[in-house]
DNA sequence: TCCACATGTAAAGGTACCTTTACACTCAAG
DNA sequence: CTTGAGTGTAAAGGTACCTTTACATGTGGA
């Protein structure tokens, strides 16, 4: 069971770089480019960190890959 | 900002116990102990698994607690 | 009483998440 | 052509998540 995310579908839609993500959220760059490259999932208070500023609810972020 | 959920309301209400949930999701009682006692989050994967064990909503399993 | 059942917890080990530092590539503007 | 902005990635270190093994407590029923 993989999961995947739309963090760089929302953060484009929105017109913002990773920079200033990785500001507005306290995170760093590195830490968004893995999420959105699917190299590792967030942790769960991150996931709500992302949710937050993105204003969508969960659904709409991530979802499960069935395989 | 701390992540709370509602995994033991839901589990005792569903008469489930710790050990036949482990089974039932394929991880250790004592992760769920943990998650339960708040020592730690789940991970994503793991929080997907726990909603479609419940069928419940994310929203509706975990929130926040401001600081 | 005694025992099974449910739960709490601890230590040690492995992997995932996130950081800091650093270097690389592409592309558009000057 | 050169520079800066945006992005990709790697290595090393710390902490969180999850495991296995183990022991301990409380409670209800035979």
């Amino acid at each position: 069971m993989k999961v995947n995310n739309k963090v760089r579908e929302m953060r484009q839609s929105r017109h913002i770089t990773q920079v200033k993500m990785a500001e507005d959220l306290g995170i760093t760059r590195q830490t968004i480019n893995a999420i959105e490259k699917g190299k590792y999932n967030p942790s769960l208070e991150l996931a709500f960190r992302l949710l937050a500023y993105f204003d969508v609810p969960f659904e709409q972020l991530f979802y499960v890959e069935e395989e």
